[in-house]
DNA sequence: GTTGAAAAACGCGGAGT
DNA sequence: ACTCCGCGTTTTTCAAC
């Protein structure tokens, strides 16, 4: 789908606040609210904005550590990767989950209360799937998230 | 803050779906609107919601890949990590940055289209920073993200 | 793309259980 | 503390231009 600079401009907004109204971000783009309301409506038809979610704050539900870990692995089986990612799934405490390339095999973001609790993630995880080297490193501090991509490259 | 039960449901919910109408969120806690309507405002008061965004399929903007960077440095001064801070949050490709603990300073994700504008960020980044070694992990799938938090934890 | 208007949902209060 | 009721206001949504 192609985006002109308007398309890009309402993403920002959007993407920064999606409680602003309709009526406020046609004043941005310098539009009137139905064409603006529109191309909002193609942006998801299309798929461009998959969803509108609240963000919560880590800490005030007690979950202000994050970790990573990283994971290699001897299994490269199909089944085995299945397995592997239904039980990531499962885990709520798994925010993100990637398969690298390079030395690591996969890597994932945790986000759990405090140290301890990482041990039952870090069980339910290892338990059932062979993992070889599994390596935890702890984020001290978020210095800056973020789930506004950015649009520079958007066509 | 406190949170019951019914918090916990309510947040599960508007973490998944922010459009959520209160009659229907209300429905689903089997309460009527009005305790509902200010059972949300009083999460959004008490900073527990801090926002409500849209989130954008990143390869519908052409940000497929993303590259995980970790960061070495010698240089430990608060003006230097206040510089580097600051370089960091003005590079709209670097959606999430952390301090971690161990033998890795800084943990970067950096969202771009393909290899080759990956290396101008990194030339935006190591221009004027200096950096002792930097290393770039590509991820090649994204089996799992969500900005939902798990709840279990939450008090 | 614009204007205008119907339909829907929200904001917030009051009285009662 | 929640339920039910409700009305004014705002916002979404769909006409016709």
């Amino acid at each position: 789908m192609k985006l002109d600079a308007i398309d890009r401009k309402l993403l920002e907004l959007l993407q920064q606040d999606a409680t602003l109204q309709v009526a406020e971000l046609a004043a941005q783009v310098h539009l009137s609210t139905t064409p603006c309301w529109r191309r909002i409506q193609r942006l998801k038809e299309a798929g461009v904005i998959t969803r509108q979610v609240a963000l919560v704050d880590p800490r005030k539900v007690n979950v202000g550590v994050t970790v990573f870990v990283t994971v290699r692995t001897s299994q490269h089986t199909p089944a085995w990767f299945e397995h592997f990612r239904a039980t990531v799934q499962a885990i709520p405490e798994v925010v993100e989950f990637y398969r690298m390339s390079g030395d690591i095999d996969y890597l994932l973001r945790i986000v759990v209360p405090d140290i301890q609790a990482y041990d039952g993630v870090y069980k339910r995880l290892t338990d059932g799937t062979q993992l070889h080297d599994v390596s935890s490193s702890f984020a001290m501090e978020e210095i800056k998230f973020t789930t506004a991509l950015p649009l520079g490259y958007a066509s």
